[in-house]
DNA sequence: GATATAGTCAACCAATAAGTTGACTTTAGA
DNA sequence: TCTAAAGTCAACTTATTGGTTGACTATATC
């Protein structure tokens, strides 16, 4: 797997998003971070494993605590993937087209 | 599965995310998008169907041959989803921090 | 020292994903 | 009409995902 494919992946999960929407309010202890969800903190554990191992998140421990971090680097070459394609759907193909002739 | 999720999880794959830039030059049909991957047409044809049920290419037969079209509007959302996050991986935390506690 | 809290780990389960193959349908072309 | 091409479909395999529970470790706190 690509770190794009990680990336992409990781956030193609609602929980996983919801945890990285939480960490936009500062960083969280993993308990914390659980307590909203329906599911066991070894679950959400788990979600938070995925997005660190897409460096999504970062872990440290303080104690007995985990606190996590939103670690936004990776979104950055997701987005740029993605505007590759905003003349899509913005309907202006003749542009592109242009440059992709022009730019074998 | 919302259309954020189909979107995000389709992407994470790069053999689709590869068809979808081939998709960029044009229409092609479903042969064609095959013939430069190593597996076997039903694979591809699946990845497809990934692409098509999350509404990034629509499928239109003509013949005995499955046209396959780039449908980019999905993406607008997911890039709009990631674009929330550019002042974090631009390092401008405190814009947002700011914003946050100003519009709680 | 006793107990509660934060979290991991291993084992398990059910569902889904990603691929294969072989048989089949439909359409095109000689 | 015969054959080849485009594609689907069903069945199967293997691996991964998303979740559970119960036992465990490590750290705080009383």
């Amino acid at each position: 797997m690509t770190q794009l494919d990680q990336t992409f992946a990781a956030l193609g999960d609602g929980t996983r998003r919801a945890i990285l929407a939480r960490l936009t309010r500062g960083e969280a202890a993993l308990s914390e971070i659980a307590e909203p969800f329906e599911m066991s903190q070894t679950a959400v554990s788990k979600h938070v494993r995925v997005l660190s191992e897409a460096g999504l998140v970062r872990v440290s421990k303080r104690g007995r605590t985990r606190y996590c971090r939103l670690e936004a680097a990776p979104m950055k070459q997701a987005a740029e993937w993605l505007e590759t394609y905003q003349t899509f759907w913005e309907g202006r193909f003749v542009a592109l087209a242009r440059y992709l002739e022009e730019n074998p």
